[in-house]
DNA sequence: CACGTCCGTTCGGAATTTCCGAACGCCTGC
DNA sequence: GCAGGCGTTCGGAAATTCCGAACGGACGTG
């Protein structure tokens, strides 16, 4: 597997047919066809079903397409770093908050201190954001936790000394659809629950779930939804009550589609953190600085 | 910029010199050092500072050490993903057929490649199984067919291309009551079961009732019974002749509550059908070659 | 039903890339 | 001064990639 061939696999796939890749490629047909193959035997596996209209990802294609994006991607944020002399902060944050506090982050950032350049990296795998901070290969990580050390939510550190920082809380919301039995009661204890059907995400690896197995005992039947986005509709359809952040369902709060239940629930903290022994990386401590409220 | 080069590289900064590279690479120090080259003038940066005890990385080349392991890191798990998923096989069996040949089928793969995941699905219908074959739902089918070319016992296969491979033959036995008035006599004929009540199952479209219609004909009473056990059932109480696989009633012949008629019947053949475009699937070739005899 | 068009695939051969081995220059240590 | 170890260059061999021609399949049209 060669980048060259990802960017042919990336190319059918948005072209839809081998003829018209080959086309954008400025290669022949046999060429890409060629490509494609061999791609999928040194996977051994079949990622294009051939069809008379074109190719038509499989499972295992619509997996590698996801990948592909990633490495080719990665690949040119390699080339531009490697050959642009600036050192632009490596900041890596979890998928789940990227696209919801990392802007406020730059924001803030860029307003107290614009001659920093960051740049970010979303993962998947909090133990990956983690691993690449103790690593060096980020200079600093944004992550959810609470509690008074590193890992406290539930989740296990890298040996490596790390230090980090409580950007702001993220507090989180016991949700249930309109008119439900609990709705409107105050002061709810987890037993109050005792009977209802918990929607939980994919991994108990997530900060939510973590964040549920602090709050509830575990004879609160879990029903596993997708993401947020699963667990929020399911929620306002009946189907169970589930803990998200605040931010994911103020919309929904406000409009009436979901109601608070009155059950308290531990607050989150966005965390920064960083190789305790990298503090003189350069721009770190403008980091913390600006970045904190 | 490829993965091959950022692996080049990768070793090259482990080993600490080109030749001790070259030798865990297995390739000759200048095709090392040649590829470094071509790196750098692709990135047009410089990665090695030179010297006489080998290469020491230059800034940008740091910079480049922290990418490559992540892409490499990150192709491996691309890798991983997306062949383990899609590594089983899926594999469709009528279910008059998934509990008697499907488990040595699936013994015999086991013994021979035993790192090939196979999922089984049993389907009612050769028609939805042939039809999972063609639209790529199902990887392999096994049922029963004989003859020179898929659907020759009677059915009518799908358009696609499908390919197929005859694993072991399927003897069928006609057999009766103990003390039946054919029973005894050798050689023979259709014309004489004229007159005999011929039990035959539910559905025409299985193949067992396709058996009887190549082997008998149309003017020999059928009697619908229901399923095999219910067939044999009734001729161990004289109430028809079947026809039946001799896996299915070898215990009644071995005890006597069955016995074989000496009429010739055509056999069936277990066979395994795939789409004859997706022989590059992994694992395909050796299902093949370990399901067969 | 025949034909044309568009699709992907196969295959022999050409072009290009990769690799090799030989030769060389540089640096260091003895 | 010399030997040893290093990386590099270069001509040639080997391997890979690409091409064009030919083919078969599917679909749409007349």
């Amino acid at each position: 597997m060669e980048l060259r061939q990802l960017r042919t696999f990336e190319a059918v796939v948005r072209h839809g047919t081998v003829t018209d890749a080959a086309v954008a490629l400025g290669l022949a047909p046999s060429s890409v066809s060629e490509q494609i193959r061999t791609l999928e035997r040194s996977l051994e596996v079949t990622l294009f079903d051939r069809g008379p209209k074109g190719m038509r990802l499989t499972g295992a294609g619509e997996r590698m397409l996801t990948w592909a994006h990633r490495l080719l991607s990665q690949a040119e944020q390699a080339r531009r770093e490697v050959t642009e002399q600036g050192a632009a902060l490596r900041l890596g944050a979890l998928e789940s908050i990227a696209a919801t506090h990392v802007p406020v982050v730059l924001a803030r950032l860029s307003e107290r201190r614009p001659e920093i350049g960051v740049q970010v990296h979303a993962e998947i795998s909090r133990d990956t954001l983690l691993d690449d901070v103790a690593a060096g290969r980020l200079d600093v990580a944004l992550l959810l936790d609470n509690g008074d050390t590193l890992g406290a939510l539930g989740f296990e550190p890298p040996t490596e000394p790390l230090a980090f920082l409580d950007l702001a809380p993220v507090p989180l919301a016991l949700v249930a659809a309109p008119g439900h039995s609990l709705s409107g009661r105050p002061d709810l204890r987890p037993a109050d629950l005792r009977g209802e059907r918990l929607l939980v995400n994919n991994s108990p690896a997530c900060s939510f779930w973590m964040a549920v197995e602090q709050t509830f005992d575990a004879d609160i039947e879990r029903v596993r939804a997708g993401g947020v986005a699963v667990m929020r509709a399911w929620a306002q359809q009946g189907l169970g009550i589930c803990l998200l952040p605040e931010f994911a369902v103020a919309t929904d709060l406000d409009s009436g589609s979901l109601v608070r239940l009155g059950l308290p629930t531990p607050a989150l903290s966005l965390r920064l953190v960083w190789r305790a022994d990298r503090e003189t990386l350069p721009g770190l401590r403008d980091i913390l600085y600006a970045a904190s409220s």
